[in-house]
DNA sequence: ACTAATTTGTGTAAATATTACACATTTACT
DNA sequence: AGTAAATGTGTAATATTTACACAAATTAGT
């Protein structure tokens, strides 16, 4: 498109007055939170789905999500949609994209704001089990309800993304927990497999991980020691700057 | 907080017809966008603002935003206020957050998506001057209206980012340019000095540079050799994969 | 108590990438 | 012709990444 008319006669400076009335009413779009909230157990990759509220719709999975209140931050609903749906508290959520094509949903126009977390499926028990809401391996996630299999995508390469470059993963680990357990989790997210001497290189090198003494219980093989992670030592070091690279 | 009995006695299911008669009333929001425009020009990075449609504001300067239209997809919709606003077409947009505290706007609920880009100054003349429009050095972008600092701050830690794993900062030079003018340029984003001898190495080795065999006009001491990113290449080489690093 | 199966824990050499650093060359200007 | 300014180039030291193999610890089965 080039120029127009249209656009050198508009006089875009408007009054308090007008952006008010426009704000209170024409303008005015329905929002919603959905969540992608991913956690780990049994060496898999899990993601929580319900069916969706729309009973139409019921057949197929859906993100755990709701229209957000007219005056309710949006992180905010963000955690009560959580907490409404699973119960979960204590879950620091993040926000990934905003989803915002006309017809994305079925009810009229609503955008939605995806958030995603990272839980350890053992440290936080699911108290609600409102429409069928359990744990689904990410490799079965296929034909969910509505864009939600775009956000799902779009939350879970985030995700692959910041694992490589932050501490999340010791998130989704016991609290005591062992390298192969470490490395199974990397290969669950990331999708590959690495090379075990290489891998343990790495994270001791980085120094961040305590040995803490003791070592697995109740494994049918040799067991392996077991760290946690220093936080605090991680906070005081952690990069500030990285190259150019691509 | 834990577990209440409002959460386990909430049925979350919901009618078709309960969903649409939220979407079409109680929970409605004005949505808005914001662009942050970067653009390089006197080996400095600047960014378009506007001074703020409202009045009452417009001792500061703002970013460029307008509500979005019920009927428009978001995405268009920042390209809508992108050429509304300045004339321009022809200028990828990234979405890169969402602002959404309830007291973010002086008229009235109003959440934003924001918007970034990155232009070349020269390429793109802008065609609209409305509300002072014009360029101003990122060094100097401080009290902005509203909370266009913090967004602003936002893309500009995208942009940092996203220009140490991407090739964007070809889009801001002249099609043909100097080794000289790529560090400039990234210097000016990165805010730090590099190693001339290094930079030259690191991009020579990437190997998406194509000497056009040309030397650089008018400049006032030996002339560097003139370059022109190989797009083709870098699409079919670059990197799929990273390590982790934190 | 022995054996088999499984997994942990460890080291090194080669290749690659990063860093720090200095001087001769080219051009415009006077 | 001389000066000022920026370009263009190489190397040695260090750090990181990669590929790769074998002994030790434990359990389960006999």
């Amino acid at each position: 498109m080039s120029l127009t008319l249209e656009n050198l006669n508009q006089k875009n400076t408007k009054t308090l007055k007008t952006i008010q009335s426009e704000v209170e009413s024409i303008n005015r779009i329905a929002l919603s939170v959905d969540c992608v909230i991913f956690g780990f157990d049994e060496n898999k990759l899990k993601v929580l789905l319900i069916r969706s509220d729309l009973r139409k719709y019921q057949s197929k999975w859906s993100l755990l999500g709701d229209l957000i209140h007219i005056n309710e931050d949006l992180d905010a609903a963000a955690y009560r949609i959580l907490k409404q749906r699973t119960g979960l508290s204590d879950v620091y959520l993040e926000q990934v994209h905003t989803f915002g094509t006309i017809n994305r949903h079925p009810a009229g126009r609503v955008v939605t704001v995806a958030y995603c977390s990272l839980i350890n499926i053992q440290h936080h028990k699911l108290n609600i089990f409102d429409n069928e809401l359990h744990w689904h391996d990410i490799n079965n996630v296929t034909e969910l309800a509505f864009d939600h299999q775009q956000i799902f995508d779009t939350c879970y390469h985030r995700l692959q993304k910041r694992i490589q470059e932050h501490p999340l993963g010791f998130n989704l680990l016991p609290k005591k927990f062992s390298l192969r357990e470490l490395q199974n989790l990397y290969e669950a997210i990331l999708g590959t497999k690495m090379d075990r001497r290489n891998f343990r290189k790495k994270f001791f090198a980085m120094d961040f991980l305590i040995d803490l003494g003791e070592i697995e219980q109740d494994v049918p093989h040799r067991p392996g020691k077991l760290y946690k992670f220093n936080y605090g030592k991680y906070e005081k070091k952690k990069k500030k700057w990285v190259g150019i690279d691509f």
